[in-house]
RNA sequence: CGCGGGGUGGAGCAGCCUGGUAGCUCGUUGGGCUCAUAACCCAAAGGUCGCGGGUUCAAAUCCCGCCCCCGCAACCA
């Protein structure tokens, strides 16, 4: 029996589960099913990575331990994970001693072979941020550009591992004849960027506490990304005493391993993991899978009332059948695509509601009428060939995890079943009991076309497509083998009452229930100025890069300073501290490597002569139009350093939807003028 | 030379790796059917596949150059 391991990315908990994190594991879902039910024996696994800076941090500012905030979070994952019927095989979590012992385990093994070293590490270290900056981040007295603090030169021992001797080998694997990196074009992308040569990994921290101590180096806590990616081995065992998985699905050449990841964390997957792999003289992964990101609108989120993205409706009130459908259906596996509502309900509508539902509807209803209450008694062949077409293409695309085109066709078959019945039209032929074998076979070949259908779309519709079965009358297969093949409806068995299978959702009261605003035709085509929906997609992030990350759309909402309400009042005082003047625009020009900012030289009246203003209007203003102008700034704003330019002071504009417009008097006035 | 994605009928997207009839969902127009979840069927309109060059018997697809859009990145002081 062939042997299939996948894993989704375990999901780094600084983040609550979100449309990202809901698709990964969709689809490797989707694929543990099918490859269930084509006789693999088929290990999937999950998980969360929790170790890190960013949640030590977080923790430490909410006042709990780091594995209190890992535990709320999971916990969140495992009611998700429950609605969403997952048939994970196990659910790893980096803070669980298995792991640990994996970790340590893999470590050792690299100690021994001499690929890590320990190296010291100088530079200019913001002991708040508790972090390293390079000079370019910095402003000229060398403060953190966080806390405004200035920034300490510090020395520390950093543990590097020898990654730069796995350059050729690495090179070597993605040339294998079997794609290493899928899609194609990612590989291109990996390839390049290993060609272009591979610096040594610092692969401990002495700054985080919150993770795996890193053996034989005391105070040494093991990097994030050298913790997380043994998360694949540690648990099948590896480094523990049950080792019968790792070696039934790891160790094993035959096993099929497959890691999907987010194309964000490709690199990780496709460098470091096999180069660490290597080092420890264990086996590699088969395949890569980098799937692209859930793009959205950003102009459809900000004018709803921000709960476009968040699936959690669509969960509520249509189960996960039809998520599962949309997302897999929607999305070129491997490209970025849009989510949104609409296109959800105009999926669901004309191909589950209409195709799909409304085919087994009408079906189910002829046949008993025709036939009292039972299924057509004498079976056919018509639409034998199509179904065998259908299948074979299904089966290609699912095995080529083209999920978007195994769906496209069965739909293909769905399509000739409706201008098949069309062709023979039973509803008129029911009525002359002459016609009565005749009918029973166009009704039989419709039904199972349908079931054939309907079998294939067992790993994306878990619930959906028995009961489609069930309705049709045919039973439920649990293997695929046959039960793909024609002639596998049972003829003349009794058949139940139809409900519909997929109720058409009004579009409408749809969107009166649940937001308002951002449906109308204009904004329709916007989607495809996306901003990604998701934020931390997958495992962990770079513990030294703390960038703070979008959040889930729905909470959280990051302050919007076009958008905000009211503020406090304040004293005519505080207006005063703020120094307005009127200035002339001398040179403008836009600043390199920048798409929204202008460097604006332009003349306040001070008496220490011109000032330089860098401006973020590049978008809507062309240098050459701004010279001469006359504006209002703020003069008396703290310097600020903008892509390595300093700014002093501010040009005042209008904000309209985010686009600036610029301020002027209404007659020419003298620079230096101040403004009240 | 920062990284990446994209430009295909009115909208949103497949197809490109592995050249050979331009496909899917929605929309538009006209007709039909009435079994079915206002569904279904037929027909029609609508495409210089961003631009230019090259390879080839043949290019949306491969190669070179260019233009434009978008996301990320230390960018609206």
């Amino acid at each position: 029996m062939p042997k299939t391991y996948l894993t989704t990315p375990i999901y780094y908990v600084n983040d609550l589960p979100h449309i990202g994190h809901i698709y990964s594991t969709l689809v490797v879902d989707t694929v543990a099913r099918y490859r269930r039910l084509m006789g693999d024996d088929v290990y999937f696994l999950t998980g969360t990575d929790e170790h890190g800076q960013k949640i030590e941090r977080a923790a430490e500012e909410q006042g709990v331990k780091p594995i209190e905030l890992a535990d709320r979070v999971v916990a969140r994952y495992f009611e998700l994970w429950d609605q969403l019927e997952l048939t994970h095989s196990d659910f790893i979590r980096t803070s669980q001693p298995r792991h640990a012992q994996g970790v340590r385990a893999i470590i050792e093994r690299l100690i021994e072979k001499g690929d890590l070293y320990v190296d010291r590490h100088e530079g200019w270290y913001c002991v708040k941020c508790e972090m390293f900056y390079t000079e370019k981040e910095l402003d000229d007295e060398m403060r953190c550009p966080i806390h405004g603090t200035v920034c300490e030169w510090k020395q520390e021992d950093n543990i590097f591992f020898r990654l730069s001797a796995y350059q050729d080998r690495l090179l070597e694997l993605y040339d294998r004849v079997e794609p290493f990196v899928r899609p194609a074009s990612r590989l291109n992308e990996v390839r390049n960027f290993v060609a272009q040569g591979l610096k040594d990994l610092s692969v401990s921290r002495t700054t985080v506490d919150w993770g795996v101590p890193f053996p034989q180096h005391e105070g040494h806590t093991v990097y994030v990304w050298l913790d997380a990616l043994v998360n694949y081995i540690s648990a099948l065992g590896f480094g523990g005493e049950e080792t019968g998985l790792y070696e039934k699905f790891w160790r094993d050449p035959d096993a099929g391993k497959v890691h999907v990841v987010g194309k964000d964390i490709l690199r990780f997957h496709a460098v470091y993991w096999p180069a660490f792999l290597m080092a420890a003289d264990l086996p590699l992964p088969t395949s890569i899978w980098a799937h692209g990101w859930w793009l959205q609108d950003s102009k459809k989120m900000s004018k709803s009332t921000g709960n476009i993205v968040n699936p959690d409706h669509l969960l509520q009130d249509f189960g996960h059948d039809p998520l599962r459908f949309y997302l897999l259906r929607e999305m070129a596996f491997g490209q970025d695509a849009s989510f949104s509502d609409e296109a959800f309900i105009e999926r669901y509508n004309s191909q589950l509601a209409n195709d799909l539902g409304n085919s087994v509807s009408r079906l189910v209803t002829l046949s008993r009428r025709a036939f009292d209450g039972h299924l057509p008694p004498t079976p056919g062949t018509d639409l034998k060939e199509s179904a065998e077409a259908a299948v074979a293409d299904y089966r290609r695309h699912m095995d080529n995890w083209a999920f978007h085109e195994a769906l496209q066709s069965l739909w293909k078959l769905l399509q000739e079943v409706s201008q098949y019945l069309v062709r023979h039209e039973p509803w008129k032929k029911l009525k002359n009991p002459d016609l009565k074998d005749e009918v029973s076979q166009v009704l039989w070949c419709g039904l199972e076309a349908v079931r054939i259908a309907a079998s294939a779309l067992l790993p994306i519709l878990p619930n959906k497509a028995p009961a489609v079965l069930r309705s049709i009358g045919a039973p439920v297969p649990g293997s695929l083998e046959d039960s793909l093949a024609w002639g596998g409806l049972p003829s003349g068995a009794p058949l139940g009452a139809v409900e519909p299978l997929f109720p058409r959702i009004d579009k409408a009261k749809f969107f009166g229930a649940n937001a308002e605003g951002g449906q109308d035709s204009k904004d329709k085509g916007q989607a495809k100025k996306g901003k990604r929906v998701d934020a931390a997609q997958d495992a962990p992030k770079d513990a030294a890069k703390n960038a703070p990350k979008g959040d889930a759309p729905k909470k959280a909402a990051k302050p919007d300073p076009d958008a905000a309400g009211p503020l406090p009042k304040i004293d005519i005082g505080q207006f005063f501290d703020v120094e307005l003047r009127v200035a002339e625009i001398k040179e403008a020009e836009a600043v390199k490597k920048s798409n929204k900012l202008l460097k604006l030289t332009v003349d306040a009246g001070d008496d220490d002569g011109l000032r330089t203003v860098v401006a973020g209007i590049a978008k809507q203003y062309a240098p050459e139009d701004l010279v001469g102008r006359l504006i209002v700034v703020v003069a008396n704003l703290k310097p600020a350093k903008l892509m390595g330019i300093e700014s002093n002071g501010m040009v005042l504009a209008a904000s309209a939807d985010g686009k600036p417009i610029l301020l002027s008097p209404e007659a020419p006035v003298p620079v230096g003028t101040r403004v009240r």
